[in-house]
DNA sequence: TGTACATCAGTGAACGCGCGTTCACTGATGTAC
DNA sequence: TGTACATCAGTGAACGCGCGTTCACTGATGTAC
């Protein structure tokens, strides 16, 4: 009855009984991101982790020197998600200035909803050790560059508001990032009530950035 | 040589050495607050705040329940400041709608930069235990409503933009909370560089939610 | 093809830590007489 | 005014918990011959 050949074997135990796991690496990622969207940022612990991938708490340690690592790994995965997808949206969006930049504006917030357990890990704060956090720096002054160029770029064309294009950006990110921390922390639902759909709600916010940026389509 | 009126001793051993303290609960709320803005909300135990106050860890049972009620207790007092400095300055503002209102939105921001701590544990979010959080739905949603009145005023007077006014209360907090949160989470240095101060950002940030608004100064 | 062995991934016991909370206590205070 | 006593605020030992991390181990895998 039983199959030799070693495939079925192999199928067998893959999931829980295969003593060697085959990628727990990954398996951890993926753990460490059902934590936090279960029971949120704080509550990603190694043990709990190796829990959720039905793994001792001393495995993850053959693949993560310690809790900053495992962090910075989902942390790094995360904006290369992150980096991918907003390329994605822009290049399928018109060929202008202002729409590529909508195109970002919309990516972003769209990722954080997407993904929420990423865009939490990754702007959490608190979640890293201080020396974790300088690995970080560099990252997120990138983002918020490329965000100015875009601006400075709509500025020269006329279609937005002149200004400096630094404090308008900063202006941008404060409000997209506010309005995914609230919808984060499960706040917006209470505070609106039911006739808004979170879609509703996330076009106004876009729309009153574009608002803000006395944004003229060409 | 020893004075022999009771003030002396009472001056002498006020500090450390009585063992009634007087009022320990007044002195675990700043010792809440200074435990918050030295290591951040994270931080906030029962006995740390304990440890501040120079007391023993079991102390803070005698004037709260438990964790929650600590924090609740911080929350409460940091809406009434909130408050009462929010009212302050609209008191002192010119008397039209426009005005009032960007007095509210200015005093909001001062209120968070004044008090980081108090900003961070009020709006902090995990904080608390999730039946703790319930006390909390109310207040915020006080605060919104009141927002979303002053909208409706500037708008029947033509002086802001036309549109859902919910939806430009909830893009306006956003902005706000965002912004806040970088600030508060030591991300706004890196990002900008040097030539920015903060009142600088602030008031661009300010600047940018009344250009959102389509504000037009009667 | 089969066997010895090095390598490496995962195990489970153990460490020390800080935490929230409880409890029997003790010292100070105020009050009744 | 002085003394007994109830009350109440603060103490310190103790509990059980989850955590990060280490360590000697064991089981599986791949490789050299």
């Amino acid at each position: 009855m039983e199959p030799s050949h070693s495939l079925w074997k192999w199928r067998v135990t893959a999931a829980k009984e295969k003593y060697h796991h085959g990628d727990l690496r990954a398996a951890l990622l993926d753990a460490a991101l059902a934590v936090v969207n279960e029971v949120g940022p704080q509550g990603l612990s190694m043990r709990e982790v190796a829990r959720r991938a039905g793994v001792s708490h001393a495995a993850p340690y053959r693949h993560f020197a310690d809790r900053d690592e495992l962090i910075l790994a989902v942390v790094e995965q995360g904006f290369n998600l992150m980096q991918q997808t907003m390329q994605a949206q822009k290049a399928a969006a018109p060929d202008d200035p202002l729409n590529q930049f909508a195109a970002s504006g919309l990516a972003y917030v769209n990722f954080a909803f997407e993904h929420p357990a990423y865009y939490q890990v990754m702007f959490s704060g608190d979640l890293l050790s201080s020396t974790g956090h300088l690995s970080l720096r560099h990252t997120s002054r990138e983002a918020l560059q490329e965000m100015v160029a875009n601006i400075e770029q709509c500025q020269r064309l006329g279609v937005v508001r002149a200004g400096d294009p630094v404090l308008q950006a900063l202006a941008i990110l404060s409000t997209i990032h506010g309005f995914v921390s609230l919808v984060n922390d499960n706040r917006i639902g209470h505070l609106l009530g039911n006739p808004y759909s979170l879609e509703n709600v996330r076009d106004a916010v876009l729309v009153s950035i574009f608002e803000g940026l006395g944004a003229t389509p060409a």
